[in-house]
RNA sequence: UCCUCAGUAGCUCAGUUGGUCAGAGCGGCGGACUGUUAAUCCGUAGGUCGUAAGUUCGAGCCUUACCUGGGGAGCCA
């Protein structure tokens, strides 16, 4: 007999007919004459109660189904005598494919801290929670895809391990097959790479992005979304070492294009996830924060607000708020900046645009005004900048004094700077962090609960 | 990296001015109950009090260092 799943059990009205069902024991309940079995099989938040007339069965396997074992039921699909449940199994032959020591076990029927969880991520798929999370995770990838794919993006397949240091976006991990007890060193006393893998100094990659432009000033429009990585020290609930990005890159796109791309594409995983996860974002509203589904439906339904930093700075400097940085032009703004706009003042997600130029990374447009970049910042409530872009400087010389001007190292970036040389054109794109999109769109509120298996400093478990 | 709070049973926590302070609930185990829904009821076993020093007649409690975790900040996505 082929295996329903449980999903699919849950939803089918036809009772009364024989099914197969495979699944993990989220409880087991009774007495000597009867017990119930939630069993859950992954294909959706809910469990299917098998039903289990205990003379028909053998003492010891029915002892042997506790919390955590994994069963094969064979039975009926009938409709449920007792309350909240349409459907159960009548059971009829059962298989235990994996003991569960219910000593050792450490997953209860009752709730879990998050930092418990955490510290059991390995079996942390089996809650509810984590369930609802995944659940939506694969289908915000999907969805991204669909997104991109729909609109004639493609999918562009970045270099994990890069050999320059452009980015300047942080710290970055070294890649290296040296002897690290022995590491060769030049006559200066540094080290020699010559001797390395690739002959050179490499990194894992913290974006794209400059790659990506490559694809874009050809293809038209790509998009990125693979592991990026950074070595930063942050021990924040909105970092990790390890993490995923989306970074579209699209040719003849200006800023105004940019922002509009960027509005509709959230709006796009948010309806997505509201049409496609719904039970398990009631579970995650019911659970873990009341309120998300109003949240998400908000954002869905408003425009966001789009706006200059020197308009907000001046919005800034006009409230009666006390701060606990200062506000200034040239200033970059501080996170309880950025919350007060998107969390009181607007009440709503917001875009700011040109920033000064000093504060924004060495490729972006220059402004006429020679102070400012065609740079945007989307502010979210709760979790501050979720995407970060900018129209990017296609003209040469404009690029190559900015990188004289900031000591990048012109001569890694020949590549970069070839685009411009060789039929340049204006283009724009944007960064997304996938684990900052997951944790607006589920209401949970540490990054490490949104990634199977987290990388932050110190923590390099499973 | 900085600030701050915390670490006591498998889990969540209580533990007063240092002197019955080794405790509760849940979970586990044993038992009762003919349909349960985080089932209920009765009984029972679990702990070098994060680690290491120190103060003291005496430390879960005070001091110092370190480790781990939470929250906030910085860096950023």
């Amino acid at each position: 007999m082929k295996r329903t799943k449980i999903k699919e059990l849950l939803t089918s009205t036809k009772t009364g007919s024989e099914i197969l069902v495979k699944g993990w024991v989220r409880t087991k309940r009774g007495n000597r004459n009867i017990a119930f079995i939630a069993l859950n099989d992954g294909s959706t938040i809910n469990n299917i109660q098998v039903v289990v007339d205990a003379v028909k069965f053998d003492e010891n396997l029915l002892k042997d189904i506790t919390t955590g074992s994994c069963i094969a039921v064979k039975g009926k699909l009938v409709e449920s005598q007792g309350q909240g449940q349409h459907v159960e199994v009548d059971a009829s032959e059962i298989e235990l494919y994996g003991k569960s020591d219910a000593e050792s076990y450490p997953l209860q029927k009752k709730g879990h801290s998050m930092e418990f969880l955490r510290e059991n991520a390995h079996l942390r798929f089996r809650t509810n929670t984590f369930g609802a999370v995944f659940r939506i995770r694969h289908a915000m990838a999907y969805a991204i895809h669909k997104y991109f794919n729909d609109k004639g993006f493609y999918y562009l397949h970045t270099p994990i391990i890069t050999g320059s240091d452009c980015e300047g976006a942080g710290e970055m991990f070294h890649v290296t097959t040296l002897d690290l007890k022995n590491i060769p060193r030049n006559d200066d006393g540094n080290i020699d790479f010559k001797t390395d893998f690739y002959g050179k100094e490499t990194h894992l990659t913290v974006s794209g992005q400059l790659e990506g432009e490559l694809g874009a000033l050809a293809l038209g429009e790509i998009y990125t979304f693979g592991p990026t990585f950074r070595a930063e020290n942050s021990n924040t609930p909105r970092h990790l070492s390890e993490f995923w990005m989306i970074e579209p890159e699209m040719a003849f796109y200006n800023l105004d294009d940019n922002m509009d791309l960027a509005e509709e594409f959230v709006k796009y995983l948010i309806k997505y996830a509201l049409e496609n996860c719904r039970e398990d974002l009631e579970f995650l509203n019911n659970m873990i924060e009341k309120g998300l589904l109003e949240r998400l439906n908000f954002v869905l339904n408003n425009e966001f607000i789009r706006m200059t930093y020197t308009e907000a700075v001046s919005i800034l400097t006009g409230s009666s708020r006390k701060w606990e940085y200062p506000v200034g032009w040239g200033r970059d703004l501080q996170a309880e900046h950025e919350r007060y706009l998107v969390e009181e003042h607007f009440k709503r997600p917001v875009i700011l645009t040109d920033y000064p130029k000093e504060i924004k990374a060495f490729y972006m447009k220059q402004n006429d005004d020679g102070k400012t970049v065609r740079a945007m910042d989307v502010l979210f409530p709760g979790i501050g900048e979720i995407i970060g872009g900018s129209q990017r400087e296609e003209n040469y010389d404009k690029l190559l004094s900015r990188i004289r001007e900031m000591k990048m190292p012109e001569k890694d970036l020949w590549w970069y700077l070839d685009t411009r040389k060789f039929g340049t054109a204006p283009h724009s794109g944007f960064g997304l962090g996938f684990e900052r999109l997951i944790l607006f769109v589920t209401g949970m509120s540490n990054i490490r609960d949104v990634i199977p298996f987290p990388r932050t400093p110190k923590n390099a478990e499973f």
